[in-house]
DNA sequence: GTGTCTGCAAATCTTTTGCAACAAT
DNA sequence: ATTGTTGCAAAAGATTTGCAGACAC
């Protein structure tokens, strides 16, 4: 955890960015709850709590820094809103494969691991001449809460 | 194609809705180019040729009418706009899985089919107990097209 | 004729941008 | 001291909504 703020840190200097503690704390939240999709608002009410001042504008400008700088990942429920999550690279650039289970029912977003779409992966590049680099995998349906409340109906 | 159109008049009949020029007119545009995804204000254009009194609002509480019947998908590519294409759900209710697969170099989408997630979402509904619907896979890379222009340098 | 639908304009809502003050190096 | 960053307010841009007139049935 800590080890990501000093990388954030390091990639800042490089840039000849400066480190600010309103980046540091939209950084933070984000890393605190790493299975948690916040969208912008929900980022901003969150680092308000310790930093009252802070403006919705430049939580907007540093998730924008923190995508960029792939330490973040971007997620469209579309449902008008885009979600931030901690990014799934580590720091030895090895990438997990996670994906979204999301629940139509109650909402909730649940993560799992798989790469099992790289023979897929292959398969496209070996008949289309389409090289895929990355991918994004949603499922829709109803999660073990949801069905078991409905079972006891 | 025509049957879609027909189907589309049968389900308003059933909901009492009314059949409009306007309603035909927008189904029309999807189905013209079924492997094409516009956006609202794509379809707004390509409706105004043939009729050219439409409102900007009539095609966007269209389009979500043909959500809601099912007969339109929509697609995100996370640049600000929706896209809808017409639907995968055939008459007789078999769901043909189609993906995409997003050029980051270019832009264009391409389509493929596949069920290859079958497995998988056994396998979430044995260990997770969530019961998946329907899923969303999104692949990015670069197409053929681009691979090749490159290697050409 | 009745009730739905349309076109227009205004409203909404998320995200972006301009700018003067401010803070990090 | 310099230059990037912030907070505020205004702008932007996609989508929605209210309403009076128009159209389908």
């Amino acid at each position: 955890m800590e080890e990501r703020l000093a990388r954030f840190k390091t990639l800042l200097k490089e840039k000849g960015m400066k480190t600010t503690t309103q980046r540091l704390a939209i950084l933070q939240v984000l890393l605190e709850q790493p299975d948690k999709h916040f969208t912008a608002e929900e980022i901003y009410e969150l680092v308000k709590l310790n930093w009252p001042d802070i403006g919705l504008a430049t939580v907007y400008r540093n998730i924008q820094l923190l995508l960029e700088l792939n330490l973040i990942d971007h997620l469209n429920l579309n449902d008008g809103y885009v979600r931030y999550e901690i990014g799934s690279t580590n720091m030895d650039d090895v990438r997990h494969h996670h994906h979204h289970l999301i629940c139509m029912e109650c909402g909730e977003v649940f993560m799992f691991e798989d790469d099992l779409l790289e023979n897929l992966e292959q398969t496209i590049q070996d008949t289309l001449g389409f090289v895929v680099n990355n991918h994004e995998v949603k499922l829709y349906g109803r999660c073990k809460n949801c069905n078991e409340r409905t079972e006891q109906v």
